[in-house]
DNA sequence: CCTCGTGATACTCCACGGGTATCAGCGCGC
DNA sequence: GCGCGCTGATACCCGTGGAGTATCACGAGG
């Protein structure tokens, strides 16, 4: 009875994935019967059934579930001891920030202006990325700190620091008839039958149920709310919309978003801890 | 170029823990020329020198180190996606609390009597472990909550509440002169000639230097206080030294220990959450 | 000098991961 | 109704590479 192996973990996110053993095998390199086979293989070692094989596609059990999200952490884990392996033998490299696009452009314009400005310059490499993938670039150790925004992002894991509280505003056409309200609930925002609010998929990668489209870049959806397909409620910073289609009015009960600094915590990495003081210094405002 | 196996990293493991390829290949159970090649095959994978092969044994490598840290933290992710995915799909199971044999003895007692008498009663398994095992079993899934403490214990990655501060006292052989002051400083017992104080590995599993002997057990070094050879600064609430040869006397500039409760952050089972809300509400001290 | 103990090398072998071909159940269309 | 197409499972073969045994190369110590 071996252990579980990384191949095997691959395998199965790939299939939890795609709900299809061929589509999956394809992604994967290989033919359709080995992932079959190590698939069952996986099932009778755990001794659970992980996948439902119904003609027609395959549905994940609940165990399934569990395990597509902690394989995921593992395999993060798996690359991070990769990368931070290589990262140690190689010379000093810059600290890698990312952030999602568009988001807190003003914050991280302050905050790069002071690591710069620092009487111990620490070298920063900004690298910008889609919705909800930061967390993953962090944990497999592509990414040495975050900015990422509570409680939209997953921040399980992760020591952070608070950095500033703001409101947040609905984004909508300009040619909508609530463009020109000066302020609005979340009720108000919420229904409104001719602009049904996007769909972001969740973290197994499925979409909720809901009449709003499925996106998955802020490009294509700010492309939507320019075409007064749908509209959306975000922090006030964004910058990412400011299409001459587009009006931003302030959503006064929405929840207040708190912009934060996250990092791989037990990293005791001096340019990372210096960073982290230089910015939490000049860019927070105290609450 | 195939990907890192969890081989490979249980093969690293085992070699940077042994730092001797004949006893690590024993301890993996295999022969000692398959774990050469694995190694060099994986170090020719990462890159990286992980190993300085002396005549007279192997040392680690700075690279090596990390990759050891790292490793230690993906095999856990990997045991910890295998256990939670069986426990998912098993009956209704006790939740697993872990903690430090002999630590916080009466909070452990006041904290299971009022989980146990909660109006819907979470049942408990208790499980006990050596000084720093904590977090492994944690990460690895083996428990699901631990009774841990800072600044002692590595809290890195986890969510935590904190519960009690207390005060730390020294632990003397009661034949020794200073058992009989009514207090003590730090400096006074640091530095007492013939009772120097115990090392306890570092999380690599090696030893400070210094003159104290090495422990890695909590009841042997109970019994090397008992026989006049060391002396410990600890919590004052810990009852694993009540032997008839032991003193305590409040150290009174020693950083005070908080005990706290500690958990995987992400896991949503509602066991947990009801019992670690039970547990801060009738046993807090607020602070 | 020989011996012992280290890790590396040279081979042999076979288990297992992967490929191709094919089967088996079900939905669907003509 | 019957065939076709799509699913995943099965059967079987092949080659890679992981693991074993035997041995080497080198240094330390007596």
């Amino acid at each position: 009875m071996h252990d579980v192996e990384t191949r095997e973990l691959r395998y199965f996110v790939a299939i939890a994935e795609e709900l299809h053993f061929g589509r999956a095998a394809d992604r994967l390199g290989i033919a359709q019967p080995p992932l079959s086979r190590a698939i069952r293989q996986l099932e009778h070692r755990l001794g659970v059934q992980l996948l439902d094989r119904d003609r027609r596609g395959v549905a994940l059990t609940e165990p399934g579930r569990v395990l597509l999200h902690e394989a995921r952490l593992a395999l993060d884990a798996v690359s991070a001891a990769v990368r931070r392996t290589r990262q140690a033998a190689a010379e000093r490299r810059p600290l890698v920030l990312v952030t999602k696009a568009g988001a807190s452009h003003e914050l991280l314009q302050r905050l790069l202006d002071a690591v710069g400005s620092a009487p111990d310059p620490v070298p920063v490499e900004v690298l910008l990325c889609e919705v909800g993938e930061q967390a993953g670039l962090l944990r497999d150790g592509t990414a040495d700190v975050a900015v990422m925004h509570r409680p939209y992002d997953d921040l399980a894991g992760f020591d952070t620091e608070d950095l500033v509280v703001e409101g947040q505003v609905a984004i909508l056409p300009a040619a909508h008839p609530l463009a020109a309200r000066a302020e609005l609930t979340l009720a108000e925002v919420q229904h409104v039958p001719d602009l049904p609010i996007a769909r972001w998929p969740r973290l197994d990668g499925s979409y909720p149920d809901g009449p709003g489209p499925e996106v998955r870049t802020q490009s294509k959806l700010a492309q939507l709310v320019a075409l007064g397909r749908t509209l959306l409620v975000i922090p006030a910073s964004s910058r990412a919309w400011q299409w001459p289609e587009h009006v931003a009015v302030p959503v006064v009960d929405a929840p207040e978003v708190t912009t934060v600094l996250a990092w791989r915590p037990g990293n005791r990495s001096p340019a990372l801890a210096s960073f982290v003081r230089t910015v939490t210094e000049s860019v927070r405002i105290p609450g």
